[in-house]
DNA sequence: GTTGAATGTAGACGGCGTCCACATCTGACC
DNA sequence: GGTCAGATGTGGACGCCGTCTACATTCAAC
């Protein structure tokens, strides 16, 4: 026993003990939990060592003995939005209409996509910015690039995407709404309301699906 | 004449006198000028009041005689790091090689515009980060916007834009160039080298100019 | 039971943005 | 030329941050 008074409970016959346990029990999964809600609530920047300590109710030095720095915890964050992005883009593929033929439904699949990635990035802005915030990332998760993938390579199967050009065909989706996602938040398309900017995503991925960045002669 | 003997230097004779005068003439384009410098060098996180002055030779406070914040000083730097960037895209622009009719002068046209983009970001990692770097955005620089608007401009002229959807299609070539920015910067497209990459652009310029994406049936 | 490893605490350090009071200079006016 | 207000730069302080070292407590294996 020490001078320690602080976080202790004095029983009324003037013994103490400790409100909480000493040890968390599972502090490290608390302390990413807090940190997601830190994120969701102010976007990356707020998220703190100091802060999610607190919100756990530990001191600040205890996330050391489970992370090796700041830059770490927000990794494991960045790696759960992202898995909650995933998420959204395989709600929207379940909730896509049906379509005729093989080639449409893919095409719609490739859509739907899309339109997650998109509609995820406009209702959680804070947290698709996390998602992609700065931190480090030692293997990449392809949670997000590997719904993309299938819905592409349904596309391939259906005779929709050239074979061979996957790759850049994939990268080029994927530029397409991670940077469609990134100027909307940041007010750059001057979509003025959500629904707007909604439907100009849609429109943006009709225009490269259907190729009409393309009317004229195919080569120059 | 106070107790304050730093930054002064002592005459022969005993006498002292200021190394530089007590005002610095023009701070506030110092300031800008070495935060540049910062951000070119470790990126937007490395721009910092304290730094700035510090390589100004000056107080840290002295910064806000110029700026609100330090928000405000990094988007100055924003601001300029966006005209580079226009600046790189023109480059681009006159570079390109000659076409034989106006449809395909102007595809070059755009398609330039966009290697500009994707090639100054690659090469300038940096810089291109501070050009987007969270900050107060009052009245949105339109220089690496009217460029490429110039370019569908171009296109819709000579017919290859179909009429009437100009602003999809500029929302959709800017989040396409931007997207591929933002996620080849961050690594995660996988391309190795800076070449490899360069390519991967260009070939993913190519899928949306040309439609690759729509091989099969127009519509679903 | 003992003991070493795992986990949490306390306190310190330097860096940061920002605020306040004060010092110095400049330019306009007499 | 002298004066005085406003612009500009300084110094010191505050609270926040990440991170380090030393120490306390608990758990688990023997």
């Amino acid at each position: 026993m020490s001078a320690r008074t602080k976080g202790r409970v004095t029983r009324p016959d003037g013994t103490t003990e400790l409100e909480r346990p000493y040890h968390h029990g599972n502090l490290r999964e608390e302390l990413i939990a807090v940190s997601m809600a830190l994120g969701e609530e102010g976007g990356p920047d707020v998220i703190t060592l100091r802060e999610a300590a607190r919100r756990a109710g530990v001191a600040a030095n205890a996330a050391y003995r489970h992370f090796d720095d700041l830059r770490h915890l927000r990794a494991e964050v960045a790696l759960r939005a992202r898995a909650r992005l995933a998420e959204a883009m395989r709600e929207e593929l379940d909730r896509r209409p049906p379509r005729a033929t093989a080639a449409a439904s893919a095409r719609e699949e490739l859509a739907a996509v899309g339109r997650g990635y998109i509609r995820f990035a406009l209702r959680s802005p804070n947290l698709f910015r996390c998602a992609w915030m700065e931190c480090p990332t030692p293997d990449p998760e392809p949670s997000a690039w590997s719904t993309l993938h299938e819905a592409l390579d349904a596309c391939a199967r259906a005779g929709v995407l050239p074979g061979g050009k996957t790759e850049a065909a994939a990268a080029a989706a994927w530029s397409l709404v991670h940077g469609f996602a990134e100027l909307a938040l940041r007010g750059l398309l001057g979509a003025p309301t959500e629904q707007a900017l909604d439907e100009l995503g849609v429109r943006v991925g009709e225009v490269c699906l259907n190729g009409a960045l393309t009317n004229g002669s195919q080569r120059g």
